[in-house]
DNA sequence: TCGTAGCGCTACAACATGTAGCATTACAAA
DNA sequence: TTTGTAATGCTACATGTTGTAGCGCTACGA
């Protein structure tokens, strides 16, 4: 199957708000993203963060000439599932179940929800 | 509704041992910690880390003499409700959605789950 | 040839976390 | 009553992470 979901390591606010402006723009080079987060950054602080992010595992590059075009590395589904995965293990010790529980309880998850699962396994175990 | 997940502070490694430690034994106090955790840290050690995490807001104590009897402020569902809140809101956008594809992809949640969560959601609407 | 764009390397402050010592105090035993 | 001891609070400190950025090197276009 499909559980291979390796722990990468964690994220902080500005490496997360830079995954989010690669995932919602697609490849993108350093001073695009640095546009992107308003200028407030320096191009050195951008392209740092944007190394780190890559060695964490989180993007790849490409070169363009010699301009590098960072894409993520997974898409923001599997980085949320693997954090999905790392609660689990780390707070529900292993049981899914409470997590899901503990989602219903808190109103995250709804009926709406789980309608969709119910065709997406549905789909799945076919 | 029940959406209040506030957000507290992240937990590392020994904070999230502690955590079960106390999770599993019910209200605890500082030494018998110590002794869960093998013996292998001093007082001292056990005691800052319980007091941070009662800072942090995932532990509460009652006082029994002049002793602390410690418990956890939240069941491990709810603790694990929170951080998948936070997944969604900083990594799927707000997408549940978004976060429970990723899990049935990555093979976390299978039909089974999704009928618990079913017969869950349902008599939630009731 | 030379300015500049783009990259790598280095630095550094602030904060988090694991680890623990020491001072203080209150209760229990002598 | 005195005093040892257990339990707490406070302080410290090293290490790792994260945000922030400077600087030097190099390759390409004018």
């Amino acid at each position: 199957m499909n559980l291979d979901i390796s722990d990468l390591p964690d994220l902080g606010p500005l490496e997360l708000e830079m995954m989010q402006v690669v995932w919602a723009s697609g490849p993108i080079i350093a001073e695009d993203v640095r546009v992107q987060l308003k200028d407030r950054l320096k191009e050195s602080t951008v392209r740092t963060v944007l190394s780190r992010l890559e060695d964490k595992g989180y993007l790849t590059h490409t070169s363009v000439g010699r301009t590098y075009l960072y894409a993520g590395a997974e898409t923001r589904a599997k980085v949320a599932a693997r954090g999905a995965k790392r609660i689990v293990d780390w707070i529900c010790q292993g049981s899914v179940e409470e997590l899901l529980t503990g989602m219903v309880d808190a109103g995250l998850v709804t009926a709406k929800n789980v309608e969709m699962l119910k065709a997406k396994t549905a789909a799945k175990t076919v």
